[in-house]
DNA sequence: TTTAAACTCTACTTATTTTATAGAATTAAT
DNA sequence: ATTAATTCTATAAAATAAGTAGAGTTTAAA
């Protein structure tokens, strides 16, 4: 499951991708216009833009506009970047592996395998999936 | 991510599915063939059993067996037994359906239509990896 | 140069969930 | 009776998630 803030991350982000081009977008109006908490998504906001997903202007009539294209930014990223690992266990991912502290020889590992097929599987459809496409319906 | 609880019953689940036909396997032999801490197998394969894929025989010389054929205990089933929904969103989610408090009007969610593709693809996933696919490596 | 309006940053709080552990009760075979 | 196992209830400790508070900084414009 994502969390409320990879989900109000996307949300955020798919409300900057409505916005006119060169348009830069109050925090305000984004909680507002995507029922989002403002304090917690003012984390996010500055979360993504570590991220370099997104930029902003400072100051007065300042705000938040997106920096990577719609079309560049999947889910598969925005859950690894908030949320971490795709795979259902550390020892199957691939950018976040850890061994199972419980598991004395990973080769032996039953499980292992079979959580890498679902990774490879959840990890391509998960890679499909973009702010412009969720956009389009 | 799954829990470690549901790292543990798969584990249990894939040890009892090793053993000889009509064997009936001890709490301790699970917790230290499968490394797993016993005191909270108990509560898991207590679980189990109420969930009908284990059953247990009482008193001395007693212990767990498989009840459910290996080959029809799924991956997506004890995600779901343990875990939850296997959507990324309850509201993407067939068996765990929830609306999201922060959604105005469901049938307006750019997000939804995404995360269900990707819960249908997962759940295809997690169906074909059995109790017996894992065994066999 | 002052003021207003925005982002930025750090810390804290609160609630929930996870991961166990403890110990008494029950059951069944010898 | 005794032993060895499951069963049950309660509790505890730790980690994580979700959200809040408030001061600081930056920028534009009056």
């Amino acid at each position: 499951m994502l969390s409320h803030k990879t989900k109000y991350a996307l949300k955020a982000l798919l409300f900057l991708a409505q916005q006119e081009k060169g348009y830069i977008t109050k925090t305000i109006e984004i909680a507002e216009g995507a029922t989002i908490p403002k304090k917690f998504l003012e984390q996010i906001l500055l979360e993504l833009k570590r991220g370099h997903f997104v930029s902003s202007k400072q100051g007065k009539f300042g705000g938040y506009y997106l920096l990577k294209s719609k079309n560049e930014i999947t889910l598969a990223e925005i859950h690894r970047f908030f949320d971490g690992a795709i795979a259902l266990l550390p020892c199957a991912s691939l950018n976040f592996y850890e061994p199972c502290s419980d598991c004395l020889n990973e080769s032996d590992c039953l499980l292992r395998h079979g959580l890498v097929a679902i990774r490879d599987e959840t990890l391509k459809a998960m890679e499909g999936i973009t702010i412009a496409s969720l956009e389009k319906k």
